[in-house]
DNA sequence: CCTGTCACGTA
DNA sequence: CGTACGTGACAGGA
């Protein structure tokens, strides 16, 4: 039997570079090492699922080939090879070296082409199977009755295995027709431009129909309709791809097939490699993989799990040590939940499940006081939904000193999405047993056989979470987050749990009245519209309808460019108006707006719950700030600037068996922020003398006695002050105040002038970015920006941008998370009934019970005040009412 | 059905 | 050529 392996090394590592995130995997001395963990990784599990007798990897050398000097642009206008990438194949091709791994490259013939003339040879010369592991679809031309594809299809753990049913079933055409179809179709990564308007179906139906390209080609005036006319004018295109992706199978090798069968390994090259690169779980793996009988001590991530049975709660609760794990088995969304079962996981490797659906009470009592006991340290993977699941179930879960999405979140904020299983990789380098197999080898969690079975998974996580809230406890320690994490954002968890739980009360009568009205609205708005234009039924929804009728049909002026034509956006219309009062354009605000509202009531409606109140879910790990976001449905941006807005407010109401709503609000605590973090003294003056900020700036900025500064002037300032912490230049204020840039520029000057602490801080904290990488608000919570070092100058004026405004809305962020656990705990110590209910970043709204409404507003005026100390007062607006629109005044 | 784009609501 | 978000509609590819 003899079955070869080929793999694409400089592809692999790529994707393993991308797929891996650089910052987690470097060495003590700096160097990144993620390509060639990747790559690693990837290489034991194809040797270990795959068993090759003979294996080779091939490289490119350089772009330079063949197919370059046919065509200059093949692959031009690839992004430059980044910094952190080179360095690494070398070190690739050491660990193979150490693995005793064939590596083969030829100058002037990529890595693909080696392949293909390998696997020609080996297919020739009799080889029972050969296995393609190649990230580059062009290898999909060799795949045969003996020849595989292993194709990754994402991250460095799953690769698809296409055989010529596979490459068949997804493309529509057999592997020897595969090259004729991406042909057709194009490369962009090639810079292989296809036929435009044809796709991989009409790509292979053609082949189908036509037998091949040849074949096409002959008959390429048969095709009919607007591909067929596209075809005919790129077929020079389509057969110079062809002549391009037709991979070589005669480059002139030194060694051949049966020179490639795996050769004995090097046991201390690979010690000395790995210690170099600090990979310990991986060379567990790979001498797990290799046969060794020497399994290392390091890196055991046994699991020994345990199915609590009845009556054995209490007992084995009291055996968990350290930390526990915790993962629940169940659903969850909008504040409520169920849970079936519990995995919790101590720190010594034993794993218990608890089965919630049956719960007799001798259990659910100890399991009940177990959960809420604070001194019983515990870790989840974003706890706020398994909470709610609990919590549906009466049990209620205390204690949790780290939460891994979070912690992860707070080391970097700009990730967006914390999955629990890459975290587990990036973090601990551990893999979870995939459900239908059993868990093997180092680094793998193994429950030791039955790893299939649901509690076995729930079991094997909780475990996992153990582990990855302690190597993420170190990570946020490097951040310096420790505080951050342990006094702001973990306790925030349980506040907002409470507040997705209580939901907002709303009139639904009310909001399905508002949307018939909207619908009115818009109803009359189109046929005015269409009127407007001769009858014409465009889609006022449609941008693309909206620009012929407005620059065609109507022949107005071009406005601003988008990516695909011209904008129609609210600014452009207004715009348009005033030069031509045409009433299409007035009748298409109407109706963008009155759509707007309409949409905004209708998601309302659709989320109300069957207790008659909207649950929101708050996002805790999304803004790169620091802010929280909230979704399903967004309640942070329920209109308040227009009147038929603010209509929307009053259905959110006081529940049954409340007093009113209240609403407190900072005012300006942005501004008074940067007052006190750049100690400007005009600034700070204004905020400690308690004048109208924007009338005081604008007297010192025109010169004037405050009772002097006019409306205009006020307004002027007032969008100068708050565009500052965006990073507003002189061309963007003109823009918005519709002035010159000159005469923008001097309202800068003027504002700079009389406030130069503001400026000098302004500048300093982009410096200081820079210098250190990443930007730090009061309490300590960083954002790494890379891009302030880039060369692109878009994207280092962009990262300069949040530079300035990350520490201002950071740190206004950490205040209300501050104030929020203030409040929250002054209403439990103070045992009122009354609730936070939603925060909308500088607002809390509250739903209070009967009679606590004086006591309430005075708590609530004492924490939002004192959540931080400026060297400004942090003024708080509070207001009640039956309604939120009612409350806010 | 999924994805990208546009538009627009909030702080 | 002003930051941070989420949602909905359309359009184009399947």
């Amino acid at each position: 039997m003899k079955r070869l392996l080929l793999l694409d090394g400089h592809s692999l590592a790529y994707r393993a570079f991308f797929a891996l995130p650089a910052e987690n995997f470097s060495t003590s001395t700096g160097q990144h090492t993620n390509a060639v963990y990747g790559f690693t990784s990837m290489l034991i599990n194809v040797l270990r699922d795959t068993e090759p007798t003979h294996l080779g990897v091939a490289f490119d050398v350089s772009r330079q080939t063949f197919r370059t000097e046919e065509y200059a642009e093949y692959k031009a206008g690839r992004a430059t090879t980044p910094n952190e990438f080179k360095g690494q194949v070398s070190l690739v091709k050491e660990v193979l070296d150490a693995m005793g791994v064939a590596h083969i490259e030829l100058d002037g013939y990529e890595a693909d082409d080696i392949l293909a003339t390998l696997t020609t040879q080996a297919v020739d010369q009799g080889f029972d199977e050969v296995l393609l592991c190649s990230g580059d679809r062009d290898a999909l031309q060799l795949v045969g009755d003996k020849v595989t594809v292993l194709y990754p299809v994402k991250g460095v753990s799953e690769l698809a295995r296409m055989t010529p049913a596979a490459v068949e079933e997804k493309y529509g055409v057999p592997p020897e027709r595969y090259s004729d179809l991406a042909a057709l179709v194009g490369e962009k990564s090639d810079n292989l431009p296809g036929v435009p308007g044809v796709g991989p179906k009409t790509a292979a139906k053609w082949l189908t129909t036509y037998g091949d390209l040849t074949g096409l080609v002959a008959s390429i005036d048969q095709i009919k309709g607007k591909a067929g006319e596209s075809v005919r004018a790129h077929l020079d295109g389509v057969l110079r791809n062809r002549r391009l992706n037709q991979l070589l199978t005669d480059v002139p090798l030194e060694l051949g097939p049966d020179d490639l069968v795996r050769a004995d390994w090097n046991r201390d090259e690979v010690h000395r490699v790995f210690d170099g690169l600090e990979f310990k779980v991986l060379r567990d793996r790979l001498f797990a993989t290799l046969g060794t009988s020497e399994p290392e001590a390091e890196g055991n991530v046994d699991v020994d799990g345990e199915v609590v049975a009845e009556g054995g709660a209490e007992k084995a609760l009291a055996s968990l040590t350290g930390r526990t794990g915790v993962h629940v088995l169940g659903t969850w969304a909008r504040g409520t939940g169920d849970a079936a079962g519990i995995g919790l996981a101590g720190d010594d490797g034993r794993a218990l499940y608890i089965d919630l659906t049956a719960l007799t009470p001798d259990d659910e009592k100890p399991l009940a006081a177990w959960l809420a006991d604070e001194s019983k340290p515990k870790a989840m993977h974003d706890a706020k939904g398994p909470m709610h699941a609990l919590d549906a179930r009466g049990l209620t879960l205390r204690g949790l000193t780290s939460d891994t999405a979070i912690a992860a979140y707070i080391v970097r904020p700009d990730q967006r999405s914390y999955g629990f299983d890459d975290l587990l990789l990036r973090y601990c380098h551990i893999e979870l047993p995939q459900a239908g197999d059993a868990a093997s080898g180092q680094g793998m969690l193994d429950l030791g056989g039955t790893a299939t079975a649901e509690t076995d998974d729930v079991m094997a996580r909780a475990a996992a979470v153990a582990k990855l809230a302690t190597a993420l406890d170190e990570a946020v320690a490097e951040v310096g987050g420790t505080e951050l994490m342990a006094d702001l954002e973990m306790p925030v968890v349980d506040v907002l749990a409470g507040m997705e739980k209580a939901g907002i009360a709303v009139d639904l009568d009310e909001l399905q009245s508002l949307e018939s009205d909207y619908d009115a609205l818009v109803v009359q708005a189109q046929h005015d519209a269409w009127d407007a234009i001769g009858g014409e039924q465009v889609n006022l929804g449609s941008p693309k309808q909206l620009q012929t009728v407005l620059f065609e049909t109507l022949g107005m002026p071009k406005t601003k460019k988008t990516k695909t034509g011209y904008t129609t956006d609210a600014e452009a219309l207004a715009d348009l108006y005033e030069k031509e009062p045409h009433p299409f354009l007035e009748a298409l605000l109407r109706h963008r707006d009155s759509s707007k509202l309409r949409s905004t009531v209708a998601g309302l409606i659709k989320s109300v719950a069957d207790d008659g109140r909207i649950h929101t879910t708050y996002q805790q790990t999304i803004a790169a700030t620091g802010r929280l976001s909230s979704t399903d449905p967004n309640l942070q941006n329920i209109p308040i600037r227009t009147e038929s807005g603010r209509r929307i407010r009053r259905v959110f109401v006081v529940g049954e068996g409340y007093e009113c709503l209240m609403s407190a609000d900072y005012s300006q605590i942005e501004m008074r922020v940067m007052a006190h973090l750049s100690g400007d003294e005009g600034l700070i003056h204004a905020f400690n003398e308690g004048e109208d900020l924007h009338r005081f700036v604008g007297s010192r900025v025109f010169g004037v006695e405050p009772d002097g500064v006019t409306p205009e002037m006020r307004a002027k300032v007032k969008a100068m002050s708050y565009g500052l912490a965006y990073g507003l230049s002189a061309f963007g204020l003109s823009k918005q105040l519709r002035i010159s840039t000159a005469e923008a520029q001097r309202l800068m000057d003027g504002y700079f002038e009389r406030f130069g602490g503001v400026r000098d801080y302004l500048r300093h904290v982009v410096d200081d970015a820079r210098a250190v990488g990443y930007t730090e608000t009061m309490m300590g919570r960083r954002r790494y920006l890379p891009d302030l070092a880039s060369d692109n100058r878009q994207r280092r004026d962009m990262a300069e941008r949040m530079a300035l405004n990350a520490p201002i809305q950071g740190s206004a962020a950490d205040i209300m998370k501050k104030a929020m656990l203030g409040v929250d705990e002054a209403l439990r110590d103070g045992e009122y009934a009354s609730r936070v209910l939603l925060q909308v970043h500088d607002e809390l709204i509250l739903e209070i019970a009967e009679g606590e409404r004086e006591a309430v507003e005075k708590l609530v005026r004492e924490q939002m005040g004192s959540a931080a100390d400026l060297d400004v007062p942090l003024d708080v607006n509070v207001g009640t009412g039956a309604s939120w629109q009612d409350a806010e005044h």
